[in-house]
DNA sequence: CTGTTAGCGCCTTCAC
DNA sequence: GTGAAGGCGCTAACAG
């Protein structure tokens, strides 16, 4: 491994000269500072970031922590974060939490072990303070995304879930629709909250029959929603609901598994609407009709305002809400 | 921070014990282990990677390097790469070449800067032969996931690329296809290389109309394909190709697109089948045919061969070939 | 503008 | 079983 010291060496100066100038510094002759890069050129030099954050220095390495990668929605915020990252010099550390507690806790120990400068997460949900407050004892900075959490004060990048609901809704009042169910996530993340809430505000804003409009809950996951569908269709015919909200992609497309397992039609017997795509390119094999949220913007903004926030520029918390747009597909 | 000097002292002895507490070292008493165990959780101890690396330890730090992580097919693998990488306690560093060896050039820098114990990478192209030159140089142990290069040797997990294209092939074949144009990925990746000749192969041996059979090159990316399509509908209708194989699942996206764009139906004007899915939800609404590549698997046992070449166990190269499944969708 | 000294947190080596 | 000394590669603080 090629040091500082043998830079040094060949070129006849001492280390701290080769550490100023792989620092920039501009303390430094241009003469010397010539003479010793083109000897680093030479030799392959590699600085040691180990050595570098042992003495106190940047690491230039945030960690983002989201549930799931593979959902596209998390796939756009990586996507969107690594740019900006590497925009400004900074590497990512990529870790899934699948929305447990637990598994967080060990990736937010790992990473301050690892020395990061911030951390960019989607909390699993509330229970998510223990973790961010560990962050903050080690002084580490961060911002939410996509959650937040009852408690904790930071930057905030978050969709703006009224306004999501509102698209949603309007577009099935307009088809008609009356009799509308709400399959929501775990009222423990704090956007499943928001989208119920409006959900409810806009029930009885629009004298929606509430009695056959009941909210079902799940998880954000890729799991069965059979269960919850055969609830809904137990219902008889006249006042069965005839519309579902689902509150994620993941939720809209079992929806949609379960209802063909057992012959619905989409739209005609049942429409379905979610929200976020269930698929990375928008405008190819559109199925559902989505509010999608800008998630490559989320996570680009996000590594913005953190590394703002790393170099200490930034001290008022800010909280940045990113409508979404509907998407109507043949679901609904 | 809490130091192993700050537990060596509330514990009554040397940071030396301290850190063979968290070595897990057998040379210590059973009572002075569990005495320092406690102190460290009283603390919230958290070890220093940085140090520990300096020192010359592993780090426990491994990067891997895609294209794309909007791409579905590199989603999984990295999804698959970092189940196998935290299960083995393991931290993953993502980055985004873009298939461009310049990025990925500095992209490696960064890897070898941040002291990972190895990379796996599904590599830009056959030039990227330098930047793992750079990986061998340093010593740091390398796996190729969907790409070889050549002159390199080493672990490699690959797709089955004859088997893949037919798969394609017999299904286009069966359903009465004889003139089938291929849209490759571009020469200087090898994946593109093998199944422009496993296509060639199949049109020699089912003496398919290989004069009106020809080969278009594109890039992996979303990019336009109005331009070739253009050229293959240039063709009059008695002689014109009836299928189009599109080497990946951007360039199958992108064809779908160009022949809607101009009125053509799919599959009644002209056929259309890929590699790898567009989407990430398999049975949820397929569309395109597609030869599905096992990604996860690309990146679960990827990371399963880095590690244990990390740890030294493996001296000889192996090679993974790994099968597609073929999904019969709608637009053949 | 350049160099010297000391130390970041941890582990290897060698004592005891 | 436990501890002391030294050093990994780098840079802050000071000196010249």
């Amino acid at each position: 491994m090629v040091t500082i010291y043998d830079i040094a060496k060949r070129a006849n100066v001492s280390p701290m000269t080769v550490s100023r100038v792989i620092n920039n510094s501009n303390l430094i002759s241009e003469s010397t500072r010539r003479r010793v890069e083109k000897i680093i050129e030479e030799m392959d030099y590699i600085p040691n970031k180990a050595a570098r954050n042992l003495v106190g220095k940047r690491n230039k390495l945030v960690s983002l922590i989201v549930t799931d990668i593979v959902n596209p929605f998390f796939t756009n915020i990586a996507r969107g974060a690594e740019d900006k990252a590497a925009e400004l010099g900074y590497q990512l550390l990529l870790s899934n939490s699948d929305e447990e507690v637990d598994k967080e806790s060990n990736y937010i120990r790992a990473t301050i072990s690892a020395g990061v400068d911030g951390v960019m997460i989607a909390p699993s949900g509330d229970i998510s303070i223990h973790n961010l407050n560990m962050l903050s004892k080690y002084k580490i900075p961060f911002v939410l995304v996509d959650r937040e959490v009852e408690g904790i004060t930071s930057d905030l990048i978050l969709g703006d879930n009224r306004q999501g609901v509102e698209l949603l809704m309007k577009h099935l009042i307009e088809r008609g629709h009356r009799r509308i169910v709400l399959i929501n996530g775990p009222d423990y993340v704090s956007n499943a909250r928001e989208r119920e809430k409006a959900f409810k505000d806009i029930v009885n804003r629009e004298k929606l029959e509430n009695n056959i409009s009941p909210i079902f809950q799940t998880r954000y996951k890729q799991e069965s929603t059979d269960d919850i569908v055969n609830e809904i269709l137990s219902v008889n015919v006249p006042h069965r609901a005839t519309a579902i909200l689902a509150a994620n992609n993941f939720i809209g497309v079992s929806v949609i598994k379960s209802l063909r397992k057992i012959g619905m039609r989409i739209p005609e017997d049942m429409a379905v609407v979610c929200f976020d795509n269930p698929e990375f390119i928008q405008d190819f094999n559109p199925f559902l009709t989505v509010a999608a949220q800008p998630a490559y913007d989320f996570g680009y903004i996000g590594m913005q305002y953190l590394i703002e926030r790393i170099n200490g520029k930034i001290i008022k918390n800010r909280k940045m809400l990113l409508p979404s747009k509907l998407l109507v597909g043949k679901s609904s």
